[in-house]
DNA sequence: TTGAAAGCGCTAACAA
DNA sequence: TTGTTAGCGCTTTCAA
């Protein structure tokens, strides 16, 4: 079953002119006649013609898309992300083609594989929870292909990166809970190897020395897909508590980790903030509408997209190989509500 | 900037064979000896050759991508039918380009038209709220255009459906919501001429006469956005709220809506279920978390993604016209929580 | 078993 | 102002 568009040649030949000069008027070229542009336009517009973007894309070698790679479409940060990403590439006349890698290396390689081979003009990027090597990034690059990280950035590729203050997401998240009286703050983490986890770690770490707290790392729990599968969530979550020495709140790095936070702490009929408190990243729209109110650390996930297709697409358009990259860091925010409010006992 | 990767000629000029050869041999063709084939696979091997999927487009005048339109990636439904769909489509070797109409006519027929000039061999839709005529589709499918629609689907066009049971959906809330001793159930329902509209408002409307109850038509509140604006939601509730006999419960006919209904008791302090009772469309993980926990109906979103996509490859790769076009229908799950559970005063 | 050449739909350099 | 032609990278018919 095929779908035959009209083309140049038909249009050409229903008038009596060149495929040529169809072309030239279709391009509104100042070497045609406005009448005979006139008539070609009329007579294109009326069988509906469109160019056959695979005919141009092969002569122009560009594509006019751009391909991004996220962790998972279901996630609200990335989601936001996209819609960032789709609000200037509208504008600017690109297509996006969303390829998700679940968290999965093989995945991952196989989408970038499949987006560099001339499918798109350049990538935006985050990795996977599972990538740790990055041979596969890096070949593309040092090939020209324009990639733009954001969000888990890789440190080793110079190219445009752009992510938030991790650091100071983590650091007032933690302040705040030891603000509000919790004592053994224990931190919710995403994979060890990734950009955003030694970052808010990091950040952690630095917010419990400054406050004279010394740091445990029985507390530290790495969550290896990123909270994305609850039942590594659910056994981090009984190791700490299993502790001897029990923690009393939650730093929760990553949506899938807050949410997955929220959901063993329901199952286990665990109070928050009474008996856990928690602070976690989200951009999920209805943290404020669970009970307790969740206090989270929203990510400018719109903005993100936004400005990394920018960056991408002033790649894609320079004239001269890109030698100044730009590293972008944005600013989170701390929107505190109840769920990490210690209420006095 | 631009990326320059290996092309037939460059192996045939380094291996001093024509093009054509590499190219059978490549394929594995019959009439290539196997020292010439295993010579040619090495060499395009090392240097990491991969065909040029607009040129191989151009020739076979198919992409091996499909098109989907949804409303909004930020939607727990559609992105649900999202990860169904790639999952087949991963599997047969299609790539999908997902494009969002925002429920704006204007986005879907810009998309709709990108996606049909030749950029994918078919498409998935699922219509806007504010698409009322369908010429747009229309044309296309005279064309031989392969379309299959899910979820809002289009009757007056001659092609695969896929939708749920969305009569029965509704029948079996409001029954709930009778059974459980509302008495004046409210609907806040999509646009109006939405074919799940109808069909959830038919079974809104045949379960309240089936149990006796009289139809108000001043207790069906459309929402023109589905709900996708907060703004619209509140100006429903408002309304309906202001009625000399209120409503004491609501059948929320989507994701959007339902969670925008949270929203607004939550933001005018009514507490549900004891002043007002829910039982909404939602495909949220995160239902079961809020308190009270939300009574749902649950769609089979990744199984409508993943059969669309089976249907529309299916089309795709049908040697003949299809006439024989299939109409599925879905179940969806009723999940009784505690939002509709009225107490006893 | 291999090569030459045409053609997919389009644009643009060169001719007229 | 319009036409002729080559070529983007690939597959495939026809010829050798």
């Amino acid at each position: 079953m095929k779908y035959e568009a009209a083309k140049l040649k038909d249009i050409s030949k229903a008038l009596g002119l060149s495929v040529s000069t169809i072309s030239r008027a279709l391009h509104d070229s100042h070497e045609i006649s406005e009448a005979t542009k006139k008539m070609v336009r009329d007579y294109a517009e009326s069988i509906n013609y469109r160019p056959n973007p695979i005919a141009v894309s092969l002569r122009e070698k560009r594509t006019r898309s751009i391909g991004v790679i996220i962790a998972e479409i279901a996630n609200s940060f990335f989601s936001q992300i996209i819609n960032g990403i789709e609000s200037v590439a509208f504008i600017k006349g690109y297509n996006v083609i969303i390829t998700q890698s679940l968290e999965s290396y093989e995945r991952e390689l196989n989408n970038i594989n499949f987006l560099a081979s001339h499918s798109v003009d350049g990538c935006l990027i985050t990795v996977s929870t599972e990538t740790s090597n990055y041979d596969h990034i890096t070949k593309l690059y040092k090939n020209g292909f324009p990639v733009v990280f954001f969000d888990r950035v890789v440190e080793e590729i110079k190219t445009h990166k752009i992510s938030i203050d991790n650091f100071k997401g983590a650091y007032d998240a933690t302040t705040e809970l030891i603000k509000c009286g919790f004592k053994r703050i224990a931190m919710l983490a995403n994979a060890e190897h990734l950009s955003i986890t030694q970052e808010r770690l990091a950040g952690y770490k630095k917010a419990l020395t400054d406050a004279g707290c010394a740091v445990d790392n029985s507390l530290i729990k790495y969550c290896r897909h990123g909270g994305m599968i609850y039942e590594e969530v659910e056994q981090s979550m009984n190791e700490a508590m299993q502790l001897s020495n029990t923690p009393d709140a939650f730093f929760a790095a990553s949506d899938k980790l807050t949410t997955n936070f929220v959901r063993y702490c329901t199952a286990k009929k665990i109070k928050i903030p009474d008996e856990l408190g928690l602070i976690g990243f989200s951009n999920l729209d209805l943290t404020d509408l669970l009970v307790p109110s969740l206090s989270v650390i929203r990510q400018p996930a719109f903005e993100m997209g936004r400005i990394a297709t920018e960056l991408l697409i002033k790649t894609i358009e320079a004239r001269r190989p890109i030698v100044d990259f730009e590293r972008k860091i944005l600013q989170p925010e701390l929107l505190i509500r109840e769920s990490s409010k210690k209420r006095k006992k």
